[in-house]
Formats: C-alpha cells, structure tokens, sequence
DNA sequence: CAAAAGCAAGAGCACTGCTCACATATGGCA
DNA sequence: TGCCATATGTGAGCAGTGCTCTTGCTTTTG
C-alpha cells in the first residue's frame, strides 16, 4: 500500500521532471536551474534538495526521460511500418530520429551534444534507455541480414576493429558478420552527425533550403552503403 | 606608427584569447568565465569589459581562434601529401581533423557541440574561417572530378536539393555534379559526426578498443560511399 | 597646456548551486 | 492514544557568475 505521503513524493518527482522537461524547451541543459525548477514548484529553493541530490541527478532523470521517449518514438515508427523491407524501415527510424531531434532541440543536446561539465552519465542508470536507438538499427541489419538482403561489404578489417564488433554481435546476439556491424555502427554515428548538423545549425546560412529532402538522399546513400 | 597605449591593448587582447584558450583546455565552453581570465589576467573583473563586449565577444573571439587553427592543420596535412590521390588526400584530412578534435575536446565542442546559451555566433566573422575544413573537402572533391577519378552516383536528386547544391557548386565554382556535392556535404556532417562520437564518448563504454582504426575503416567505407 | 579619450578600480545587482540550523507536519509503534 | 523518529519545508548564508555604473587616474591629442 502507498501512503499519502510517499504518493505526495512520487507525484512531486513527477512534476520535477516535468518542470525540467519544460524547461529545457526555451534554455539550453547548461543552463537548467534547479532553483527556477523549485520557484515553478512554489517551493523553496533548499527544499529540491529534499528530492533531488543535485543538479547533476536532475540532468540524470532528464537524460533518462528523454532517451525513453526518443527510443520509445522510434521503435513505434519502425514497428508501424512492419510490413516494409528492413532498408525502408531502417529510413523510416532515421526520419523518426530527425524527427523528434528537430522538435526536442535542447534535449537532443542533452543527448548528444556537449557533455554538460563535470558531469559523467551514471552508466547503470543511462546505458540501457541510451541503447534503445542503435538496438532498433542493429535488429533491422540482422533482420535484413538473416533475410540475405545485405550484402556484407569486402574488403579486410583490422584485427582490433573484428574483435570489437564480435563483441557487439555477441551483446546483440547477432549473426551478421563483423564487416556489417561495423557498417551499422556508422550508419549510426553518421545519423547523429547529420540530425546534429540540422539542430545546432552547422550547415552554413542558406545553404539548405529543404534540409528534409537532402536528409533522405543522404540517409539513403548511407543506407546503401551499408549494403542493404 | 603605433602608440604605446595600443600596443599595450593589442597585447592585452592577445592575452585574453590565449587566456581562454587555456581556460578551454580544463572547462567546457559553457562554463567558461569572464571573472577567471580578469582574475589570471591580474585585473579586476569589470576592467575586462573594456576589452572584450561580452562573454559573447569572447567566444566569438575563440570560435575564430579554434577555426583558424583546425582549418590551418587540416590543410597542411592534405598539402603535404600533394602528390597522393585526391581519395587518399582526403582521408588524410579527415584523420587531421580526428587528431586536432581529439587533442582540443572542448574547442571542438566550441565549434560543432551544443551552441552556447543564447549566443547566434555572427555570421560575417565565423563564416569565412568556419568553412575552410569544408572547403577542403569540396576542393578534393572537385580535383578527383577533373582527373575523372570520382564516380557519379546516380539516381534522381531532388529539385530542392539540386537548387540548393548548385547553389554551391556556383558558390565555390565547382564543375563536379550536383549529386557528388551532395554526397561531399554529406560526408562532412558524417565525418563531424563520428568525430564528435568519440570526443563525447557517445559510444557505449568500453565498445571500441581501438577507436582510430575504427575510424579509419569508417572513413574509406565513407569516402567509396561518394564515389572517389 | 588643457581637453578628451582610454583604462582600471570597487561597489552593487541579480542570478546560480549548495549547505546548514531550525521549524513543522506525518507515520509507525508502544 | 500519545510519543518519537522521520520526512518535508523555511530562511539565512557562502561562494561563484555576468554585467553596470560611478569614480579616479593616465595617456593621447588638439
């Protein structure tokens, strides 16, 4: 049974979380502060402390939130199109991914773009919500794999490069071989570059005026690449 | 002539970027602190202000710095393999651009991380600087067209984007089609990207043992993806 | 030589994270 | 039911930040 008080404490972890969220839709993570997270609370400033140890745990229960509902918003978008090929639904998780980047700025930057000063993610806490994403682009590679849809690429890999992706195929339980891994994992690494490009604003001034259309010629060349 | 008093607000100036330079090499670009370079400075805290408009003006300042030194380090490495192919030439770039990342993590963070608080870094002082790595990349590019060393992907390119990569073409007057544009600019946001990968430690822990080869591998499955 | 312009100092404002001593409300237990 | 520990909230305070303004001094300039 809950107590009125321990629901009292969950409901207001709920709204810190929350208050945190919102805030982080106008203000960038460096700059989230824990008093204008009580101010909005109608709390004292001290009084968050009660709940949160620090900023730093904030950031973690955000960082957490917003894999959780990025990860959540891709795996719906691949599993809506479950009756298209591995390479079609692989496209359609990258556009999921711009998709809630472009909406959630600030918490992508959360995400992925500079860590936020001393602080380091507590592994056990952001590794799993973190892995949600590239989990869904590995499934599809195997998928596509297990299908013969992919063509493995040639060309040898470096001894240290085969020993790291044989245990990523390990972790996943994957039978793609080591070639393809590798492939996938930049496919990855380059989605992020090019959803980081559009959200910080790195192209040029002007010089996209349909940054959604070369987007998906440049996933697609990607994609391609990879061998699907 | 130069009077004594500028010469001393010349040397000040100089003082307060390296100052920040150096302060970039322990704290995140967000954190960085007008009051600590007054202070290494042997100034007051206000005295600053007469030097420098605003933290702004002081990132402003380091944006410039950091630009200038990458794009210098970048071209030196692709000059001096000048007789190498433009393919291999431009894998020499992208390791250039790994290793100065790699060395300066938060003046990179400066450039392509997560943008500072409310800052729009001014178009007219950044652009220039800002794209000389790209510039390079768009320069071998086109050196490989005209040797008839780059492949053409096909496939259709969509209008928006085909305006939009004349555009650029016209802009650095490229005779290199406009779907190899398209794929140049997209192994620059891919390069950033995994890149930025490491120096954020976005891969999971301990997944990469040897990260260069990693990097290496993936950027000759990039580099071929553009059809050099 | 006097006026103007440049530079530095110091106080002050508003904000941040965080700690601590204290007061009050709540819940389990004798 | 009454008591006592625990949970929660308060307010003051410390150290730090960016930035402004007044005040005094120094250098350059007309």
């Amino acid at each position: 049974m809950e107590t009125p008080r321990q629901r009292a404490r969950r409901q207001t972890m709920d709204d810190i979380v929350r208050l945190g969220r919102e805030q982080l839709a106008t203000v960038t993570p460096a700059e989230l502060s824990l008093r204008a997270v009580a101010r909005e609370l109608g709390i004292v400033s001290s009084a968050v402390y009660r709940y949160v140890k620090d900023r730093d745990e904030l950031l973690t229960l955000l960082i957490v939130d917003a894999y959780d509902e990025l990860g959540a918003e891709v795996e719906d978008a691949v599993a809506a199109g479950s009756r298209r090929s591995p390479r079609a639904r692989t496209l359609v998780a990258c556009q999921a991914f711009r998709g809630w980047s472009l909406r959630e700025p600030s918490r992508f930057a959360l995400l992925f773009g500079t860590p936020v000063p001393g602080y380091a993610a507590p592994v056990d806490r952001t590794v799993e919500p973190g892995t949600r994403v590239p989990a869904v682009l590995v499934s599809l590679l195997e998928e596509a794999w297990l299908a013969g849809d992919l063509t493995v690429p040639d060309g040898a890999v470096p001894r240290t490069v085969r020993r790291d992706m044989d245990r990523i195929r390990a972790e996943f339980a994957l039978t793609a071989p080591a070639p393809a891994v590798a492939r996938g994992l930049g496919l990855w690494s380059a989605l992020v570059g090019a959803v980081s490009f559009e959200v910080f604003d790195q192209y040029g001034p002007e010089t996209l005026t349909d940054p959604g259309a070369f987007f998906d010629q440049h996933m697609e060349a990607l994609v391609d690449g990879v061998g699907f």
